[in-house]
DNA sequence: GCCCAGGGATGCG
DNA sequence: CGCATCCATGGG
């Protein structure tokens, strides 16, 4: 192991078992993610994060992937104070970044999970990056677009093939240069005009693939537990619990989102 | 057989 | 606008 990280708050198991990504491996202890054809070894123990590549890699290719210019434990601290209510949930969450990923991963993979379960969406990637990807990466937008409408179905995507293969077909690297550069509120319009992306997709595509953080996804769990902490369990609209968690949480909505999210699936409540 | 999974499109009133 | 139904697929 070449380069040591030391921060309380990152821990890799967290950060990749949160339903962000799935484009890792596990092995052992260790979590293995493909940048540059590198095979890179991940593991923490305690505060400290191990990576078999040195830290000129890290700072080069990682940093900015694993949010390092964001401080966690200042958000935690914050989110502690302004909303005692939310402590177990940050506790529970501790060692949690976001990851700054590419824009059509993201989109390929929340495209994907919409009515589906996170093994499926696991396996369905896998199975992309193994047919189509080079040396195990995630396959580029022009090999993207050489995959036949009816190659899908071999993936496990069941009937989101055709919203894989018009979005693939669509879009273009100009128009995703465009997104990076427009207001959040312009670039959920666009994205919610491809078919098969909605609201909910939307918000995650903005949130881990063009860099938003003024989003609140609400998908079932999140509607589960906010109804519950928030609503009286009252039945309420994904619509009117964005809106209510953005106006409450303000900048920190999408940070709470996501400690809401890994307590609600890893906690067995 | 049922219901659910990090929902969304469509149609109907 | 809100609401119901359907969508492919595997696990509980």
């Amino acid at each position: 192991m070449d380069f040591i990280l030391k921060n309380e708050d990152f821990d890799i198991k967290k950060i990749l078992e949160s339903g962000q990504n799935f484009s890792y491996t596990l092995s052992k202890d260790s979590f293995f993610i493909k940048r540059e054809k590198l095979s890179i070894e991940i593991k923490t123990i305690d505060d400290k994060t191990y990576f078999n590549i040195d830290e000129e890699f890290f700072n080069k290719y990682l940093f900015n992937y694993f949010d390092m210019n964001t401080n966690y434990e200042l958000i935690r601290n914050n989110i502690n104070k302004n909303f005692p209510e939310l402590k177990k949930y940050t506790d529970f969450g501790k060692g949690l970044r976001f990851l700054n990923q590419d824009f059509i991963e993201v989109s390929t993979t929340f495209i994907i999970s919409q009515n589906n379960n996170m093994k499926r969406i696991k396996s369905s990637i896998e199975k992309l990056v193994d047919i189509y990807g080079k040396e195990k990466e995630f396959p580029s937008l022009d090999k993207l677009k050489t995959i036949k409408k009816e190659d899908f179905r071999q993936l496990g995507v069941g009937f989101r093939d055709e919203y894989l293969y018009k979005f693939y077909q669509t879009i273009t690297i100009e128009q995703i240069e465009d997104l990076k550069k427009m207001a959040t509120r312009e670039a959920f319009e666009t994205l919610v005009s491809f078919k098969g992306i909605g609201p909910k997709v939307a918000n995650c595509i903005l949130l881990f693939g063009l860099g938003k953080r003024d989003v609140f996804p609400v998908d079932t769990h999140i509607k589960q537990i906010m109804e519950k902490l928030y609503f009286d369990e009252k039945n309420t609209s994904p619509k009117e619990i964005e809106e209510f968690a953005l106006k409450k949480f303000r900048n920190y909505a999408s940070y709470i989102q996501q400690y809401l999210f890994y307590y609600k699936v890893n906690n067995k409540i």
